[in-house]
RNA sequence: GUCCCCAUCGUCUAGUGGUUAGGACAUCGGCCUUUCACGCCGGCAACAGGGGUUCGAAUCCCCUUGGGGACGCCA
C-alpha cells in the first residue's frame, strides 16, 4: 500500500478563488479517505507578486471552510537553498549548464523561430559553451534528456505521450540565483514526501518536464491527477476580478461552509445519484473513480439549493452563530429580540443562506418595522378592522405568549368573527412583520414577542383607520 | 501557429457493447397549505457531426467541429 501524502499549492498572487478550493478539496478528501496526510505549500518564489497578506489570506481560508493541514505551511521561499542545492547537484552532475544568453537575446531567438514558422522553444546554444561571458551572471539551464518521448501517468487521462523535441531546456536557477517554477516544486514535493499530485489541468503540459527532472534527480515520481478547470456560468474562463470567484466571498455572503463544499466537491466528481454529503460523508465517499475529465460551469442556481438542503440538516448551533454573524451586518443587535435558535428554527426550511435568514428576521430585531406598501394596500383594509381589534384584545390578555397559546387564541377569534384562519393571519402577519412572508402566524407572533405585536397591531389599526377616513373625504381632484 | 486535454438534457451528472438513455438543479403543471418555504406527484428536455469496428454502439477507433489549456529568468 502506498502511503497517502497529498497537497494544495497555490502562489499567493491574491485570494483563494473557487477552483483552488476545489483542487484544495480534493487533495483534502483524498487524504483524509486514506487515512494519509494534507500539506499545503505557498509557492511564493515570484518574489515581485507574492505577498505576506495573501498568504495569510490563503491559510485562513482553508481553515475558515475546516479543511485542516497535517504540519505547518511551507513557504516555498524559505527553501531557495535547498533547491540551489539541488542544482548545483545537477549541475555537477552534467544535467545541467550555465546558460549566459540575455533575455533580449532570447526574446530576438524566439522572434525569429516564430517567423521561420517554427515553435519557440531554448536551442540550446548554451549547451556546450565553455566560457563565461564578462559582467553577465548565467542562470542554470537544465539539460533536456536524449530520449524520444515522455509519458505521463495520469489518474484521469491515463497515458499522455509527449515528444521530446517538443520540450526545451528551461531554466532552473534564475541569473540572481532565484530557483524557477519547476525547480522548486519537483524538490518540495520530493522533500516533502508528496505521493499524489492532485491539480489543476493548467499543469499538465508541465508534468512532462518535470519528470524528466525527477529522473535526472534519480527520484520516485509521484502519482498525477489533474483536474478539469471551473468554468464560469456563461461556459467562460473564471475570471479572477469576478466577485463571485472568491471562495471566502461565499461565506460572507451566508452559505454554509460544508454546504459550498459539497457543491464545489459534485463540480467535476459523483458517485451515482447522491447530492447531498456531510463533510463525513463526503471523506467517507471521495474516490478517483467519481472523478470527471470534462470541465464544468459553476451554476449559482444548484448552489443555493445544496446550501438550503444543508441548512435543513445544520446543527441548531451552527446556524445559530452564523445567523448572529449575518444580523451584526445588517447592524442587528440580537439581544433585544428573540433567542436566534428560535428563529433558526423557523427558517431552516425556507432560508437558502444565513443572510436570507437574517433579512428574513429583520422584523423580529428592528425596533421599527416598514409596512410594505402593497402588502398593506392588499389586507390591511377596512374589513380585516374588526378581528384585528379582537384579536389583539384576547392576544393582550393571554395568559402564557406560546406559540401554542397564540394559536389557539388566532384560531378562536378567527371563528368568533366568522372568517377563516387566513383571513386573520394575513392581516397579523403584514401588521406584526410589515411583509407578507413569514413562518407561521403562530411562531411570527411568538418570534415578535407580546409588546412589539400589540405595538404593531396597534399602529396597523391606525394605518387602516386612516384608510377608512380617506374613504370618508371625497378625493380632491 | 505547434503541442496537450475535453465533448450525454439549458446546467451538474449516471452510464463503461444490448437501458423505454437514469438522477439532480432550473423550468412548466398539479397536490399539500394560514403567507412563504419545505415536501410530494407529473411534464418538457441530451448522447456535437461524419466515417469505421461489431450481429449490435452514448460506450471502442479515426476525422471534423466546438470548447479549454500550455508554449517565460510567472506559478
Amino acid at each position: 500500500m502506498t502511503a497517502v501524502r497529498t497537497r494544495f499549492a497555490p502562489s499567493p498572487t491574491g485570494a483563494l478563488h473557487l477552483g483552488g478550493l476545489r483542487t484544495a478539496l480534493y487533495n483534502w478528501l483524498y487524504a483524509r479517505r486514506h487515512g494519509g496526510e494534507f500539506f499545503l505549500r505557498i509557492e511564493d518564489t515570484d518574489r515581485q507578486r507574492s505577498s505576506e497578506a495573501h498568504t495569510q489570506g490563503l491559510v485562513e481560508a482553508l481553515r475558515s471552510f475546516g479543511l485542516d493541514l497535517d504540519g505547518a505551511p511551507v513557504l516555498q521561499s524559505s527553501r531557495v537553498e535547498r533547491h540551489q542545492e539541488v542544482a548545483r547537484e545537477l549541475l555537477k552532475r552534467g544535467f545541467a549548464y550555465r546558460c549566459y544568453c540575455s533575455p533580449d537575446e532570447l526574446a530576438a531567438m524566439r522572434e525569429e523561430q516564430r517567423a521561420r514558422g517554427e515553435d519557440p522553444r531554448y536551442d540550446g546554444r548554451c549547451r556546450e559553451r565553455r566560457a563565461s561571458r564578462q559582467g553577465v551572471d548565467p542562470v542554470i539551464r537544465f539539460r533536456r534528456p536524449d530520449i524520444k518521448e515522455v509519458v505521463v501517468r495520469d489518474w484521469l487521462h491515463g497515458e499522455v505521450r509527449y515528444q521530446n523535441s517538443q520540450l526545451d531546456d528551461l531554466v532552473l536557477l534564475r541569473a540572481n540565483g532565484s530557483p524557477t517554477y519547476h525547480l522548486s516544486c519537483v524538490a518540495d514535493d520530493h522533500d516533502m514526501g508528496v505521493r499524489q499530485v492532485i491539480r489543476g489541468d493548467d499543469h499538465l503540459n508541465n508534468t512532462p518536464r518535470q519528470l524528466q527532472l525527477i529522473q535526472a534527480l534519480g527520484w520516485e515520481p509521484p502519482q498525477y491527477c489533474h483536474l478539469p478547470l471551473l468554468l464560469a456560468p456563461d461556459g467562460k474562463k473564471l475570471s479572477k476580478r469576478d466577485e463571485a470567484t472568491d471562495a471566502l466571498s461565499y461565506l460572507r455572503s451566508g452559505y454554509l461552509p460544508e454546504a459550498v463544499l459539497n457543491y464545489l466537491a459534485r463540480l467535476g466528481w459523483s458517485r451515482g445519484d447522491r447530492e447531498i454529503f456531510s463533510m463525513s460523508e463526503l471523506i467517507e465517499c471521495f474516490g478517483r473513480e467519481g472523478l470527471g475529465a470534462s470541465a464544468s460551469r459553476l451554476n449559482p442556481d444548484k448552489l443555493k439549493w445544496i446550501s438550503q438542503q444543508h441548512m435543513k440538516a445544520a446543527p441548531a448551533a451552527r446556524l445559530v452563530e452564523g445567523l448572529a454573524r449575518q444580523l451584526e451586518r445588517l447592524g442587528l443587535d440580537p439581544e433585544g429580540g428573540p433567542p436566534l435558535a428560535a428563529v433558526a428554527e423557523a427558517w431552516r426550511e425556507r432560508a437558502e443562506t444565513l443572510a436570507d435568514m437574517a433579512e428574513a428576521a429583520r422584523w423580529a430585531y428592528a425596533a421599527e418595522i416598514e409596512l410594505d406598501e402593497r402588502a398593506a394596500r392588499k389586507v390591511l383594509r377596512p374589513a380585516a378592522r374588526e378581528p384585528l381589534v379582537a384579536v389583539r384584545e384576547a392576544l393582550a390578555e393571554l395568559a402564557d405568549w406560546t406559540a401554542a397559546d397564540i394559536h389557539a387564541c388566532v384560531e378562536t377569534v378567527a371563528e368568533r368573527c366568522g372568517v377563516s384562519f387566513g383571513k386573520l393571519g394575513q392581516p397579523l402577519r403584514v401588521a406584526v412583520t410589515g411583509g407578507p412572508v413569514s413562518p407561521p402566524i403562530d411562531a411570527t407572533l411568538f418570534l415578535a414577542g407580546r409588546s412589539a405585536t400589540l405595538r404593531r397591531l396597534d399602529r396597523a389599526l391606525a394605518h387602516i383607520d386612516k384608510r377608512i377616513a380617506a374613504a370618508a373625504t371625497p378625493a380632491a381632484g
